[in-house]
DNA sequence: CAGTTATATAACCCACGGCGTATGTTGGAG
DNA sequence: CTCCAACATACGCCGTGGGTTATATAACTG
């Protein structure tokens, strides 16, 4: 699964993940919450299913989204090739989480 | 300066990144190694200045590309509220972190 | 100065994707 | 079985953006 950057760069789908994050939703309330139409939050939805940002769990005959972070760590992971650029106390970051994963207290 | 999500859903400049990680190019470097024309290399790269992501030093009749990390950092940001997601030990790793703000032994 | 090299900009073409409206599908209510 | 509610899919419209070719600009070369 490839991290999914193009699927990241629509705002409404960034406001859905933000949405999802607190707490799963169905498929009126996000509709109501974004102000789209219902078939484009759909529409919006299957996308990020398709990239396995979300899932979803069929509740009678609503269905209920729940966000997956799985892709969001893969691109933590891309991040962290960069992150040494910024991050001033990483390598010593690095040896602490060394530490932890050696003698995990 | 908003996060660049839509700079960083093309793959193109994703590997113009990847790139000037490893250290600072010309415009004629970069051509060569992609594969592309040289003219959609510089939209490209005018695509990438223009969000922040790199700067330009012109040297002579030649201008060399060099990363700049600060949006990499903002998206790094954003990550974060999504992190305890998937990174079962992030609640002690920030305890960590805070100890070394305190104690930056 | 003229000629050449390195890069940027302009103009255009075309595919992709986000949006809305209309319609299909499935499950619950009576 | 019928009707309705929740959601998904189909289709058409239109703006955006990546690609190309042609041209402009700017700096070194002699």
């Amino acid at each position: 699964m490839p991290i999914p950057f193009d699927v990241l760069a629509e705002p409404q789908r960034r406001r859905i993940l933000d949405l999802l994050l607190e707490r799963p939703r169905l498929v009126g309330e996000l509709t109501a919450e974004l102000g789209l139409s219902q078939p484009n939050t759909s529409k919006h939805l299957r996308v990020l299913r398709e990239a396995g940002l979300v899932r979803v769990r069929q509740d009678g005959q609503r269905r209920r989204y729940e966000l997956r972070p799985e892709p969001l760590a893969e691109l933590d992971a891309w991040l962290a090739h960069y992150r040494h650029l910024w991050s001033a106390s990483f390598d010593r970051l690095e040896r602490h989480l060394d530490q932890l994963k050696d003698d995990p207290s």
